[in-house]
This record gives C-alpha cells, structure tokens and sequence, in this order.
DNA sequence: TCCACAATAGCACAAAAGTGTGAATTTTTT
DNA sequence: AAAAAATTCACACTTTTGTGCTATTGTGGA
C-alpha cells in the first residue's frame, strides 16, 4: 500500500510538470506571435513552445514538437492555414489544431473543420476566451466563436433536412421527383416508368405532402436541395 | 531587273535563316527539358533556342530570347507555369504559348487560356503532334488535346447559352423568371409586382417562346442552368 | 415622325396540375 | 401471420397553366 502509495504521489508530480499544455503559433505577423505568446505564457498551465511565420517553418518544425494544441492563422500569403493543417494533422492526430481569422468566411470554415481542426475562433477573441478555448481544446471540446459555431449548425441542419427527405421519401417517390426535375411532364413520366398517369399524380401527391410544396416547381427546388 | 533579281534571292536567304521557328522550352525536370530540344531540333524548321528549368529562369532570360513559340509546363514546384504565363505573355504579346500538362484540369486550362496561352497539350501527345503544334500555334492557330479542346468547347457553349438567354430576354420578363425560380404562383407574382396575372402570363408566354420550353419546371430548371 | 418593341391587360379554350376520397395488390416490417 | 407501408389505379372536381389572338400605352431609335 504503502509503495503504491509512493509511486502515485511520484506520479502525480510528474504529471504536473507536464501538465501544462504545450502550444506553438503559426501566424505570419510578428506583433501577433509575440503577443500571442506573451498571452499564453502569462497562463499558468499553458506553454508556449514555438512560433512559426509560415507554411514551411510550421510543417518542418511543429512535427517534432508534438504540441497539444496549435494555434493557426488561415490568412497568410502563400500556402494558408488550410494547407498547414492538411499538411499537419495526419501525423500529429494528437494534437488539436485551433484555427484563427478575421473573417467568418464560409468555405474557410468547412474546408479547415473537415481537415481535422477542432476549433474555429475569429481573431477578435478576447484574451481570456482564448486561454479558455485552448483548455477546452486540450479537454476534446471544440471552441468556436458564436458566429462560426452558428455557421456550423446552420449546415448540419440543413444537412439533417436534405437527410430528412430522403429517408421519408420512398424509392419511387424519389424516382419520380427525379424525372419530374428534368422536366417532365406527368404523362411522359408514367410513359417511362410504365405506370398510370393516376399513378404518378398519386405519388405526387404524396411527396408534396412531406415535402410541403404544393407545386412541382417547388418541389423540384427542393430537390436541387437550397 | 537583275538588280531587282539578285535583291529577292538575297532576302529569300535571309528569310530562311531566320525561318526557323524559334522556340523557348520551360520544364523543370532535366530529362524532359532535354528530350524535348533534341526532338525540337531534330525538326528542320525549329529552332531550340533555349531551355529553363522554374519561374525565375524562364522570366528573367525568355523576354530577350523574344522566342516564337514557348513550351511551358504548368505543373512546377512553386512558381507555376501560369505564374509564368501571367508573366511573360503581357511583355511578349508576340509570342505564342503552349502549356503541357499531365493532367486536364479544368482549372488549370482555363487560367492558362484566360491568361494568354494559345495551345494546350497533354503531355501524352507524340512527337509527332508536338512538332505539328507548334507550327500551328506560330502560324495562328490554337493546338489542344482532344480532351482540352472539349473540355474548353463545352463551358464555351454553357457561357454562350446563358449569355444568349440573358440576351434574349428583358430585364422584367427575366425578373419574372426569377421570382418563379422561387416556387411562386402566377397570382403570387402578380401580386409581388402589382401587376395582373394576365401580363404575367403575358410574360410567361414570352418566355417559354424563347427558351423554347413549355412548362414552369423545365423554364427555372434553364434558369438555374445546367 | 414612324416603327419596333417592351410592358401592360383581357378573353377564350384546352391541357395539365393539384386535391379529396377510396381501394386493390404487393412488399416490408414486426 | 398480422400489421404497416408502398405501389398501383380510378373518379370527381377545382385551380393553375399553357397557348392563340388582340389591344393599348410608353419609349427609344432610324
């Protein structure tokens, strides 16, 4: 008892000293670096250990760092933050990457969420939220700024939506929204599919009903998906 | 007469020497550079007149050489060869430039043509069609691969066909498109414009007669292109 | 000034689409 | 095997669309 004691206690210290978490910047603006650093440095429990100005610094050196978290700036000239974390995360799946930006770009948001980054915060950040996100990071959350964390939710749930349709729809009501995207008419759709005119109204009928349209216009906007 | 005689046959002298079609040659592999200016020279009417390995070569040393024709490959290590191209093109505006490729990306091959270069071949051309190409493209024509030249017909035709609907139609019977590319009724449009859904239909009539379709669907599906 | 055309609007008729109700048959799920 | 869902079809009725023809008014160019 009383080794195992002894042995945790030691354990425990050990950990300690490795407790803080360890963070290298990526940002090609010095004042941002020094700054950034500054900041982390000023939290107990976090560690600055690199800054890098660019894509190049950033994937020859932040390998062998093994960082927990990487603080990453998307706009920068030449290869961007995207590209650093495409370049990054498949060799460090440890670490978390935590992208920062001026602008609540779209494309950027998704393109740099689906390359493996965890969090997503627009460089008008508070200091303090910051330290925040970069624990939360570390404990597996996924810190984003309101506007971005709204942008990502909007998506999901226009994802849910497109989803939605598709499991309530049937094969043939499918099939048949499908050739009346083309469009078909009624009559040259029950021609194809070698089905009654009456038929096809009756399908129809059915999947303006899920859909909640009430003409094949909209219902063939909605299976362009918008 | 003899005088006159005697003149021509001296300038015709002059003219075939310089008849030679002179050709610059950017790639950054070694071998390619090197096979290509052997098959270049091999051919009784080119002229190799120089080869150039990246960007800063090819700009610094290619606007003195005032090369007819420029061989430039586009996929190199860091200065592309439409960076290249951006370049060059503008202080050479007599100089014809065709790109090589492996692969036909549409991307690519629209940046390269928007940019100024007049041909387009996949690096899987034989000799033989190389040689042909750049006689071509010195003499005013545009040599593309198969897959380039419909790859490049194709989106010229979509440009065509949505510039001749924009063309074709009025500002208020497009507009009337628009709203029925939103799912709305005749009445709801008529409202919307505070106009009767007679004229509306008036319009509508109008527009289905120039798209050359018959039914709302199949007018917002050419609306929406594609 | 005259013409072409855009925008407006109306009437009439036919075709197509949308809606309510019901029902037979097949497939899938439970 | 029973229940549920999907597929098929039908009839009736209303609304919306598609189309042909016509007409008035305003506007910009030949």
């Amino acid at each position: 008892m009383c080794d195992l004691l002894k042995e945790e206690v030691y354990y425990i210290v050990i950990m300690n000293k490795k407790n803080k978490i360890s963070v290298a910047i990526v940002d090609d603006k010095k004042d941002i670096r020094e700054n950034l650093e500054i900041l982390l440095n000023s939290s107990a429990n976090i560690d600055c250990i690199g800054t890098f100005p660019n894509y190049h610094s950033a994937v020859n050196n932040i390998p062998d760092l093994e960082p927990d978290v990487v603080l990453m700036d998307i706009n920068m000239p030449g290869k961007s933050g995207i590209d650093c974390i495409k370049n990054l995360k498949p060799k460090m799946l440890q670490t978390q990457f935590i992208m920062l930006t001026m602008y609540d770009d779209s494309e950027m948001v998704f393109e740099a969420l689906t390359n493996g980054a965890a969090g997503y915060l627009l460089k008008r950040t508070t200091p303090h939220e910051l330290l925040d996100s970069i624990v939360e990071v570390y404990n597996g959350g996924s810190p984003m700024s309101m506007e971005i964390a709204r942008m990502v939710v909007d998506s999901f749930k226009q994802e849910l939506r497109k989803n939605k349709i598709k499991e309530k729809l049937t094969k043939r009501e499918w099939e048949i929204l499908g050739h009346l995207s083309k469009g078909m008419r009624y009559k040259e759709i029950a021609e194809q599919l070698y089905i009654s005119v009456e038929t096809v109204r009756s399908h129809l009928r059915k999947i303006y009903e899920k859909l909640q349209v009430r003409s094949a216009t909209e219902a063939v906007l909605k299976y362009l998906q918008k």
